[in-house]
DNA sequence: CGCCCATTTGATCGAAGTCAAGGAACGTGG
DNA sequence: CCACGTTCCTTGACTTCGATCAAATGGGCG
């Protein structure tokens, strides 16, 4: 949903085993740093710092006025905003490689928190800013990406604002698998995943209740689009019904 | 609501005579341009165009593979996500000095149109992208923006998943008074404004129906919060009160 | 003046929220 | 290994807010 692509695996040859620098994180290839080389992602690397969040912990710089940024290393967070009474609505979901921060600007309004454990790499906002000041590729490749989250923060304002909870439901099945599901063999055969969400966080993501978020999945179920082997666990049986259902009535 | 203020007076001094570069600009101020001066200035204006959008005129480059960006120099545009049966989202506001385009990224999935008369300040993409690669500043200066619009656009995912009706139009009224009616003298006392949007404009910013947003505003009349004295006009008489339904119950 | 448009107002309907209860899965400790 | 507690999920009954359908009002302008 925000940035790019998910890969966990070990990058290939060498770079397999544990060095001083960043050679062994399971994200350089698709992290921002990915732009980097030689003795800048040495530099980098000494201005940050590994850091596990466990289920539920929140980072705590977001929302103070000191500051930080982040790569996502594993695990997924939420990015959410909460009204005075304590409603939620989660505005982002932050996938391994994604950046999390704002440099250069004075707040973030905003709580990032850990879905599962998970572990980030940190920054200090100014020793981030200072090092994207003198690196134009990398600001750019960090300008391309909040691009792109903006976008996907925009479709998601479609979403909430406009769709139904069966559309809403559709679209975020589909939106995890490409996410997290990969591709399979064939276009539009059976898959099956794991939600990385539970219910009352897909209820927050799309603006509905656990209560029906429950009920559209059964009703999915019950037509025969989706099966629930149990846990978290999807199977998307009629891909291309679940896309007629993502857009459109 | 997104990006920086708005000025619409002209700058002082000797830059209030139209030379052959932007010096007459009515935004040169507060738009991205802001950072540049003298030779870069004359660079970028070379690679501008200025253009006239009649109201309820889009941008053509918009959701097209080949496009451009743009300065808002003039008037107020929206920028629009649309259902596949045709139902609206306005996802953005753009004021005069806001930045329209995505530079560096390949595609555009919004419409941007203009809701009055307008003018915008445009370029070439490929140009723009060229001129920012070889200006960290203004790469900077872009993210920043961009940011700022993030937030804003996550804000509005709070007010669309979560808030109600009547939370949505006071919301509105103060954001709008904000932005365009600047800050009174008394910080509290009454003040009047043109809505620079119809009723179905506010509807698609708020993801209410027309009906909604005109019942909303009535009962605000009735409970003394705010008074319509007519067209567009609104005059916000209980600040307070107004903030206080924007954010809780 | 009369047309066109935006807005307001009214009556009714329905989708999703709320409240409430029951059931399944999981981890912990006895 | 099982009893227990916790957390998450499902299902049911009812309510409510905002959408929909329909009509009336008002304002600006040729």
């Amino acid at each position: 949903m925000l940035g790019s692509r998910t890969t966990l695996d070990w990058p290939d040859g060498e770079e397999r085993f544990p060095t001083s620098v960043c050679m062994d994180c399971a994200v350089r290839r698709d992290s921002l740093c990915g732009t980097l080389a030689g003795e800048d992602l040495i530099m980098l690397h000494k201005l940050g710092r590994r850091r596990r969040l466990r289920r539920g912990e929140s980072i705590a710089w977001a929302g103070e006025e000191s500051r930080g940024c982040a790569n996502v290393l594993s695990g997924i967070l939420k990015v959410s905003a909460l009204t005075a009474d304590g409603r939620e609505q989660i505005v982002g979901l932050l996938y391994p490689s994604d950046f999390v921060g704002q440099p250069f600007v004075g707040s973030f309004e905003f709580t990032v928190t850990a879905l599962g454990d998970a572990e980030i790499c940190t920054f200090r906002k100014s020793d981030f800013e200072g090092f994207l000041s003198t690196r134009n590729g990398m600001t750019q490749a960090l300008l391309r990406r909040t691009f792109d989250t903006l976008s996907d923060a925009r479709k998601r304002m479609l979403l909430l604002g406009r769709q139904s909870a069966s559309e809403r439901i559709a679209d975020f099945l589909l939106q995890t698998f490409e996410r997290i599901g990969g591709y399979s063999a064939s276009a539009n055969g059976p898959v099956t995943f794991d939600l990385p969400l539970s219910r009352g966080a897909i209820a927050d993501v799309l603006g509905l209740t656990i209560e029906t978020v429950s009920r559209q999945m059964t009703k999915l179920k019950m037509a025969g689009v989706i099966a629930l082997p149990g846990g978290r666990a999807v199977t998307i049986l009629k891909r291309d019904a679940l896309r007629r259902m993502a857009d459109a009535a």
